[in-house]
DNA sequence: GGCAATTATATTGTGTGCAATTCAATTTGT
DNA sequence: ACAAATTGAATTGCACACAATATAATTGCC
């Protein structure tokens, strides 16, 4: 086998792993997440109103690096389940801004213990986990970099 | 802020990290397929095929740790294309046997180099690369022991 | 041999992702 | 001021993911 047929060895391929990884880990919030009545999507999109109330669309999706075509029905599927209102903002009617209502507001009392149980279930020690977070930071850059937004 | 509090910031989840890499990854991956007319999905179920032709789609749901649901109308869209064809296996008739066609071994040829290019874009160098290939494996193996198959 | 449990795949339903398009509102250039 | 370009969301269309269910074939057990 050369060279070039060794790259294409599915055990070789890095990002098999992290695609792999992904949703295996999206499958460990999935119990967690099931009894907030929230996916992992929607538990993140969640995460980004926690820390700042009123967001536009566009404002979460540069967060989350999700476009309209994907928050817009996530988002009113977290409307209809009572979590948040969507209305468009009065001095650019263009944006349309997400309100937390109280309910989901008070949610994020249930969720304060899922990031420590995550944690715990990804088994890593603080310097692996540090040097983990390092190294995809600096791919999300390097492929960025090659195909940008 | 405290301690609980403070693990619900987005900044901070490595599971973000990992699911927002895997998206980026996809999308450098999306031009380089798109050539050959496959996802990234269906380069990967080629790449095991590659490697050993004949396979059954739990074989190929094992490898790949995808369920029929997803494997299923995928390898549809494969065999329409052309590049495999599915027949159920004479000696057990519930098995699902995969072929790849003269045009699916042909297209290997033809992707012989994208393992390169991609390598090329992640920018990590070799002792980078094996670190976040181990760093992922360790948390796929904690994750699944505790949520298992 | 026959019937219950198991196995392999397919189907259904829901929820993302994302490219491409559409539409309305705003901004820009002159 | 006003037409053209831009912007922000929504919509459409397609392709995953995956839980739950259905179906058909096989295996085990008596």
């Amino acid at each position: 086998m050369n060279l070039a047929e060794q790259g294409l060895l599915l055990e070789q391929q890095l990002c098999f792993d992290v695609y792999a990884a992904s949703r295996a880990i999206n499958k460990a919030y999935r119990p967690l997440l099931e009894a907030l009545g929230l996916t992992y999507p929607q538990y993140l999109v969640m995460l980004v109103l926690w820390q700042h109330e009123a967001q536009t669309v566009k404002q979460l999706g540069e967060q989350l690096q999700l476009d309209s075509g994907t928050l817009s029905p996530l988002l009113k599927r977290l409307e209809s389940a009572g979590f948040l209102q969507r209305q468009r903002r009065a001095s650019d009617e263009r944006e349309v801004e997400i309100q937390l209502t109280e309910a989901g507001r008070a949610l994020r009392q249930q969720a304060s213990n899922v990031p420590a149980s995550i944690f715990q279930a990804l088994g890593l020690n603080a310097s692996d986990y540090f040097e983990l977070k390092r190294l995809l930071h600096q791919v999300m850059a390097s492929v960025e970099a090659n195909s940008p937004d």
